[in-house]
DNA sequence: TGCAAAATAGCACGGTCGTTCTTTTTCTAG
DNA sequence: CTAGAAAAAGAACGACCGTGCTATTTTGCA
C-alpha cells in the first residue's frame, strides 16, 4: 500500500506526506503539460484545475501562489531533462561518445515530442525582461544544464578527442545554437529536415573542432 | 503640414488618412516597444492605452480588435527589421561583403539594443502552439527573411564567394542557430561575450563552407 | 466660420484571473 | 470506530481583460 517514496526521508515528518503530495505532484504534471502548450506565463489555475478535475482553490491550496506553481513546474522539468537527456548519456564512455550521446538526446528531446515545447527555449523569451522568481529557477536549470554540456566538451578534449586548441565554451555556443535553431524551425515553422540540419551542423563542428574517429 | 507619406497612393481615398492615420501609426508605436518586452500575447490595449495617454476605446477603434493590433505590431516589426538589417546590406557587393553585412546587422540588431528583444525570436515561442492570424503574419515575415538570406548565400555561391558544394540550406540554418544562440545567451543567460561567440561562429561556418577572403 | 465627419472619451457588459475565507469532505492515526 | 488533521470545495473579492455602445470632442473642408 505504503509507496516507496520518502519511506526513509528521516526528518521526521516523513510520515504526513501521503495523499497530498501525491496529487500535488499529479498537479504539477498536468501544470508542465499545460506550460509546454501554452508557456509558464500562461499557465493558469485555473486551466489546471480543469485538467484535474479539481476546484481551482483545491489546486491552489497546494502551492499557495501561481508563482510557485510555476517553479515547480520548471523544477520537475529539470528533473525530467535530467532523466532522459544528461543520465542516458552518462552511461556512454566518457570523452566524443558521451558528448554526441548528449548531442543526439537533446535533440531528440527538442524536437521528436510534436507537441511538447522546450520549457527552457519558450521560457527564455517570456522571462528575458522580467526578472523574478521563476526567471531565476528557469536561468538556474538552464545554467546547469549548459555547464554540464562545457565540462563534457573539456573533458572530450582531455580525452584527446578533439583538438588541444578547443575552446570549449565557444564549442558549446555553436552547439547550443544549432538545438535552438532546430526547436525554431521544426516547431514553429514547420520546415522538415530540421533533425538533418541540426546533426549536420553537429558533424560540421566536430569537424571543426577535429574531432578523431571514435 | 503634409506629409510625404501616401501622398500619391492613388487609390483617391489618399486624403483621408490624416490625423489619424498619424496616432495609430504611434500606437503601434508604442505597442511595438511594449511588445518587445512584455510579448506579443502580453500586449493589452489598456496597457498602450496608458503608454498613450489615451482611452482604452480610443486605442481599441483604431484596430476593431486586439489581434488587430497585434499584426500591425508584427507588420511594423517587419518593416523595421528591413530598415535596418536587409536594405543597409543591400548597399555591400553582391557576394561575399553582403552575406557579412547582413549577418552582421542581424547581429546588431539581435543584442545591441539592450531593451528591446527580437519579435522573431520571443514571437517564435509564444506562436509555436497556436495556429491564428498573429501567428501567420509572423511565420510570414520570419520566413521572408529567411528566404532572404537564403537567396544571398546562393549568390554569394554563384560569384564563387562560397565552395560549390555548398548547401544554402544547411548554411543558413547554422546562421540562424548563431543568432538564437546570441540572443538567447545574451538576453536571458546574460553571459558576456555572446557577441564574440556568435562572430567567432560565422567565421567558423565561413571556414567551413570554404568562404574566399575579400 | 460653420458643419459634417472623423477621432476620442466614457461607461457598462460578461468573462477570467489570483487570492482569501469558510465550510465540507476525506483521510489517517490511535 | 472515532477524533482530529489534512485536503478539497465553494463562494466571493477586486482587478484587469476585450469589446460594444453612446456621448463628446476635435478635425478638416466648403
Amino acid at each position: 500500500m505504503t509507496d516507496i517514496t520518502d519511506s526513509e526521508a528521516g526528518n521526521g515528518r516523513a510520515r504526513l506526506m501521503q495523499k497530498g503530495q501525491q496529487t500535488k505532484s499529479a498537479i504539477v504534471d498536468a501544470a508542465l503539460g499545460l506550460a509546454t502548450q501554452i508557456g509558464i506565463e500562461g499557465l493558469s489555475i485555473g486551466a489546471v484545475a480543469e485538467v484535474m478535475q479539481m476546484s481551482k482553490s483545491g489546486v491552489f491550496a497546494h502551492f499557495g501562489s501561481r508563482e510557485e506553481l510555476q517553479i515547480s513546474v520548471v523544477r520537475e522539468y529539470h528533473h525530467r531533462f535530467e532523466l532522459e537527456v544528461f543520465y542516458p548519456a552518462m552511461q556512454e564512455a566518457r570523452g566524443l561518445p558521451r558528448l554526441q550521446a548528449l548531442f543526439a538526446n537533446w535533440m531528440k528531446r527538442t524536437s521528436a515530442e510534436i507537441d511538447s515545447g522546450c520549457l527552457y527555449i519558450s521560457g527564455a523569451a517570456e522571462f528575458d525582461d522580467r526578472p523574478g522568481p521563476v526567471s531565476d529557477a528557469l536561468a538556474s536549470s538552464v545554467k546547469t544544464w549548459l555547464s554540464a554540456l562545457h565540462r563534457c566538451v573539456l573533458k572530450a578534449r582531455e580525452a584527446g578527442h578533439l583538438a588541444e586548441t578547443t575552446d570549449a565554451a565557444q564549442m558549446s555556443f555553436e552547439l547550443h545554437g544549432l538545438i535552438l535553431a532546430l526547436h525554431y524551425e521544426a516547431r514553429f515553422l514547420k520546415t522538415d529536415k530540421s533533425l538533418d540540419r541540426a546533426q549536420r551542423g553537429f558533424e560540421h563542428i566536430l569537424l571543426r573542432y577535429g574531432a578523431s574517429p571514435t
